[in-house]
Formats: structure tokens, sequence, C-alpha cells
DNA sequence: TATTGTTATACTCTATAACTATA
DNA sequence: TATAGTTATAGAGTATAACAATA
């Protein structure tokens, strides 16, 4: 299936991490797009939003890494299907917020449920695995 | 950066590799991409391209787990850029292999070597944690 | 009839550049 | 002048459906 042919001279395992990701991003998350109803994108940015407060689109710009340009797409289309709520901010009112609806609330809130479920690699490892993998990751990332 | 808001009740390190996950995939596998100078899917299909063997489309349709309408564009765009040849294949006229070209194998090897490069999250690991990771991830892979 | 790959079409995501409106 | 967001545009990836060539 993933004839990883990396050979990292600095880490060899890292080619198994990065097999893991490649699986993930081309199968695992297209899939719970799919079933939520939504492109990817999409479902990035519904993650990206907090249920209890309005994010200001610039926000929304620097956590997806991308140009403003797209997020005004994105938006729109959110939008179109009336998962959010775009308002004008009191202070600045250059500034655009962003809020999620009652539909919007749940359908990341389904989103959220699936990406939460450990993906099969993950699931079949055992209780002392995971927890170890959960140490390192810690460290890796900083938690 | 990541509000990883997911609070995954089956296994709370999945949390943890998500991030992971989603941060290479929007940041560390686009810059490569950019890099090598091509768009992410046509890296995706170099790197499953053998360099010393030709590959039938089938087969990137399959690896890919996309449409082969979409496979038909992406090898169209290789081509055009001279990095693969299309070929017919001699045992079933309806089969059309991939061979890679002598600059698709240049720019298939710069790509590897960059994606073999550990991101920095793992790279600051100690030796002792990286050795555990990759045992772990043997097992959840199978390998 | 079934399979392999292509074409036509439509939607989405992406970046760049030029623009509007605020500050 | 600078910043937040929009629009226009163009290239790329994605799926569906209809199609040609071959088996």
């Amino acid at each position: 299936m993933s004839n990883s042919a990396v050979k990292s001279r600095a880490f060899e395992g890292w080619e198994l991490l990065l097999d893991l990701v490649l699986l993930l991003e081309r199968s695992r998350l297209p899939a719970i797009a799919a079933e939520v109803g939504l492109p990817e994108a999409q479902c990035h940015t519904l993650r990206l939003l907090d249920p209890d407060h309005e994010t200001p689109m610039r926000r929304l710009v620097e956590c997806l890494s991308c140009d403003a340009s797209n997020v005004t797409g994105i938006v729109d289309r959110l939008e179109a299907r009336g998962l959010i709520e775009r308002r004008v901010a009191t202070a600045d009112r250059r500034v655009k917020v962003i809020a999620l609806t009652d539909a919007g609330r749940a359908t990341r809130r389904r989103l959220l449920e699936r990406l939460g479920e450990p993906p099969e690699p993950i699931a079949r490892l055992s209780a002392a695995d995971r927890k170890t993998l959960c140490a390192i990751l810690r460290r890796a990332l900083r938690r």
C-alpha cells in the first residue's frame, strides 16, 4: 500500500510516523469530512471556532495558515450552509467576527466526536503502549 | 494555535497525535511541496512511483484512494513537466503504465530526502524516546 | 459484459493582485 | 499610511457521469 521508500538518516522511525500521517491525511480525514457532509477545509475551520465566543477572521487566517482571500470563501460557504454567522466587531469596524449557529455547534460536535475516535492502527495498541505514546508525544509537542 | 478541543473518551493521547498530524498536513507538507516545486498531489504520486519499474495507473488509483479521473489529470501534469512517461502495457492494451524519467527520478529523490527529515517536534525527542516511539509505531502499523 | 482510462462538468481550495472600508 | 476583509482571476484537486478502447 504505502511503499514508504523514505530512508531517513536522522531517525528511521520517522518513516513510520510519516506513513501514519499520510494514511490519515489521505483516507481517514476525507472519510470523516464526507460523513459530516463538509469539505475538509470547512471541517478544519469549524474545528477551530470556539463554540462559546466570537472569532475574528484574522485568527482563522493565522490558524489555517493560508491567504486571507481563502478564508473569505470558506466562511462564505459555511455561512451559506447556515453553520456560522458573520458580524461586524463593535470595537474595530474593519474586523469581522465569526459566531457558530446552533446548527454549526451541532455539526462541530459531531465532527469532533468522529475525529476523537482513534484510527485502527492506534486503537489496537495495548493500554501500556498508548500511555507511553501519549507521554512521548506530550514531550514532543511540549504539553 | 491548535485549540485541540477534541476529547476522546477512548484514548486521550490520540488528541496529541491528531494535533501533530494536522500540524504536518497543514504546514510542513505544503512547505516541502513548495520547495520541490510541485503541488502536493503530484508529490504524493511521485513518491508512490517505483524508480526502477513501471507502475500501472490502476495501482496509483488504489494508492491515492481517489477517483480514476483525478489520476488522469495528475499524470497529465506530471507528464507535461517531463517527470514521467505514459506507455501502453504490452500485456493488456487497456492498461497504461507510468515510468519515471531521469528528471522525475531526481525530483523524487529530493522529495524523499526532505520528507525523510523529521519535523521539529520529533527531532527534539531524546534518542530513547525516539527508539520507543519507533517500536510502538511498528506495532501499530504491524511492521 | 466488464475493465481501463479518458473527457466533460461542477465544486472547492489555493495564491496573487487590486480593491474598499476603516483606522 | 497601514490593516481587515473582499473581489477577480487562474491553476489545481476532487467526484460523478458518460464515453472509447480493449478484454
